[in-house]
DNA sequence: TCTTGATTGGACTAATGCGTCCATTTTTCG
DNA sequence: CGAAAAATGGACGCATTAGTCCAATCAAGA
């Protein structure tokens, strides 16, 4: 008997997506379909066997990010030394903004933004405006526990994960901002965990 | 006698620039020149007189913001209350950012990086470059003047300037924000404004 | 091996858009 | 008024690209 129908190779599939989401970081959503074909080493029909348009891919593409992105945002429980904490958590929140992947992602993103309104809000939605959600419950049990005195947590959470990214990514999105190294990054946060704590300490 | 060469009708040129900034700002660099030349009301031929072509047009554009921007960047001298200054440059800043024709001057930047990163380079330069240089020198200021304690300005501009702009500048970029009173903004560069005080005491 | 569906690649259509050309009209200034 | 330059607008050439079509090829499963 034949191959069942609708076996598409999901690896295929894949290699479509890491290729478009490469390409579209490059050039922008003006990429050709073309190029993304050569990139994944697909003909540009199976591309769109696999998914039915360019702003189907977009949106696929931007969907897998979701859910990578949602996925590993825990706030840990609340540990001995909240700074510790905050520290780790910025350093995490600055390492992963500073990955050509998230640029090239929050690029395409905002390129499609005014086309694809509902896909940038799931996208604000599953990063930024989630993992500061975390973070402000975590500042209020932490002041309930009395080792902070945060009195409005989802304002103070908005400084603390700013204080971290920084300019840095809209640098990032401009394309000017040299490379890091994991000591700076430590810097960074553990600066800024260190002068938020004194900023909201009891 | 004939009009003098080189004679070509200066208000226009401005129309054009408002219209193109406009327009890009609202369709993304994607935006045609004939929609741009109807919403200027001029022909598309005096835009390609003016300008020779479209990448010029937008670096006129970018390079008339990058005026605007850097001309009002002067940090207050040393006052009584370096709190209130910080207050009111947090107000300024935030209130710039959250203008329409500040995020699609940031959006065009962002789009044509890829293709003329001289123009992204300059626009950074002029505008979260040098505010935080002078927020910097600002700061060892008042550390000199014993009124603060800022070990490392440099860093130290750069999350007072996160903590003012935070992820509103991103929010702006995706189209996912909802308008703010003058009352909010307030509220924010004031806590803000406070807190950063704090932190960094004498 | 044979059947069937997925994949390939290359040609093709339709649309869009940059930039040009040009005849006509409008503006400026002596 | 009159000459020269600029502005208009509409047509046009040319390039790019999304998306389709199709005949030939490949791959998997009974």
């Amino acid at each position: 008997m034949p191959r069942a129908p609708g076996q598409i190779d999901l690896a295929k599939t894949e290699a479509i997506l890491d290729a478009a989401a490469e390409v579209f970081g490059e050039r922008g959503l003006a990429a050709s379909m073309e190029e993304i074909a050569r990139r994944a080493r697909v003909s540009k029909q199976t591309i769109y066997n696999h998914y039915g348009s360019k702003p189907e891919l977009i949106r696929a593409i931007v969907d897998r990010r979701v859910a990578e992105i949602t996925a590993p945002l825990l706030m840990p429980e609340a540990v001995d030394h909240p700074q510790e904490a905050l520290a780790a958590l910025g350093r995490s929140m600055l390492t992963a903004i500073l990955t050509a992947r998230g640029t090239s992602m929050l690029r395409m993103t905002v390129e499609s933004a005014a086309e694809q309104p509902d896909l940038a809000r799931a996208f604000f939605e599953a990063g930024p405006a989630t993992s500061r959600r975390r973070l402000a419950e975590f500042l209020a049990m932490e002041t309930e526990n009395g080792r902070m005195a945060v009195d409005d947590p989802v304002l103070a959470a908005e400084f603390f994960a700013s204080m971290v990214i920084g300019g840095h990514q809209i640098a990032q999105l401009l394309g000017v901002e040299r490379q890091f190294t994991p000591a700076e990054i430590d810097r960074v946060a553990g600066e800024a965990a260190a002068r938020f704590m004194k900023a909201y300490s009891a």
